[in-house]
DNA sequence: GAGTGGTCTAGACCACCGG
DNA sequence: CGGTGGTCTAGACCACTCG
């Protein structure tokens, strides 16, 4: 492992941790502390910046960035969508979760196997129901979480513990009226605009999931960043 | 300006121009050329390579990465809106274009200044009207776009051509209801759901544009990619 | 084996920020 | 003013790719 990259990942682990806190050692203090030359304390900084853990200012110093509940989409593993998965301290509350055709996530995923594993869930952040999910799990995978407490825990968890590895996925973002269903499942108003993510999820080259997720605009929406803004635009 | 902001920017030209194709000169060829070191050579192709301009690869050498009319996000170098930006063969038809206040424009930007050059278009793809759009651009950057035909092109593309470098931007994605004036321009029926992207366009830290684009779902919607699928989900 | 980009060093000067 | 990060230099060795 190239130095720096070993350095970064020492850094990081103490940001996670909490042992390092505001604000970081100078570049010349760390150069010393590890024994490198500050070129490669640079390069592990400049890694940590582009991941969003460490912001830089000339005269003053590096600091550690504060966690955000709302990141932008460049720093998330599983982008968009994770903006929901990821979300801390989310509660889910399952309202079914069962074996059964269906013809759209079939479709939608080139299978001609119909059955499978449908979970569907209310999302809620801090008290708020912000989101109405359906997870269609092609079978035999999704049959792991048939016997799953997932209310709090993420399918893919659940997946990834049964030894799916879900690698990939395409997310599409549009937009829909509310149903009178949904109003009432979402707590909003009959026709009110929501967002719809619909999720094709991928373990290697085999669809192994098809997901749609309903937002309250207002509760949460999707951001992405993308280029430099000298650390500033956020 | 720094040695390796010239030098990108004179990369970036000759990239735009198609002065340079293919392949890029070496390290140590650039590095003659300019009469600079490795570093501010590797400095200045870093910077290409975040913009999505430039692939390095070890051993091989750095290359231009051909320009693609649809991409997934991760490889977008300007990502979501660009979808719509570059969509082929679209065009805008300009409803106004004028030198006014805009308070939402210049809170959302964090600027004091309220003066704001806004450009309305409607923009259409084979023969229909799939979005409206609002770009407040900032005085004096702005100024360029009064004299220009921008029917055709990019906003992006006069800036650029008045030496405004357009870096990195914030979209973010919510879903809205249309209004009565909404649903007559786009030609669809009022309280129906829209997508709503809200972006944050900046030059280096100085913020320059704020836009909001309202897109027919039906017609367009926003597609994400992540991860690797073995090139096939897409 | 020659050439490429990736990593690393030890120095230097600068612009910027705070006390 | 001293300390910070930003820039830049002139070297060096390495892993990798390809003919």
């Amino acid at each position: 492992m190239p130095l720096w990259v070993q350095l970064a990942d020492e850094l990081r682990s103490a940001i996670r941790d909490g042992r390092l806190r505001h604000r970081l050692p100078s570049e010349p203090e760390l150069r010393d502390a590890y024994g490198v030359s500050r070129a490669t304390v640079r390069e592990a900084i400049r890694q940590l910046r582009t991941e969003g853990y460490l912001d830089a200012r000339q005269g003053r110093g590096t600091f550690v960035v504060p966690k955000r509940q709302f990141e932008g989409y460049h720093q998330q593993r599983f982008s968009l969508a994770a903006r929901l998965a990821d979300v801390g301290k989310e509660v889910a509350s399952v309202l079914a979760i069962e074996r059964r055709e269906d013809e759209r996530a079939a479709a939608r995923l080139g299978l001609e196997e119909r059955s499978f594993v449908v979970v569907r869930r209310l999302r809620g952040v801090e008290g708020e129901v912000v989101a109405l999910e359906e997870a269609s799990v092609v079978v035999p995978e999704g049959e792991a979480l048939l016997g799953s407490p997932i209310h709090q825990g993420s399918i893919y968890e659940v997946l990834e513990a049964a030894g799916v590895h879900v690698t990939a996925g395409i997310d599409e973002v549009s937009a829909v009226s509310a149903d009178p269903v949904v109003a009432e499942l979402l707590g909003g108003a009959e026709g009110r605009a929501l967002i719809l993510v619909e999720r094709r999820t991928f373990a290697g080259a085999r669809p192994v999931e098809y997901r749609r997720t309903l937002l309250q605009p207002d509760r949460m929406h999707f951001v992405a960043q993308w280029g430099r803004t000298d650390g500033e635009a956020l």
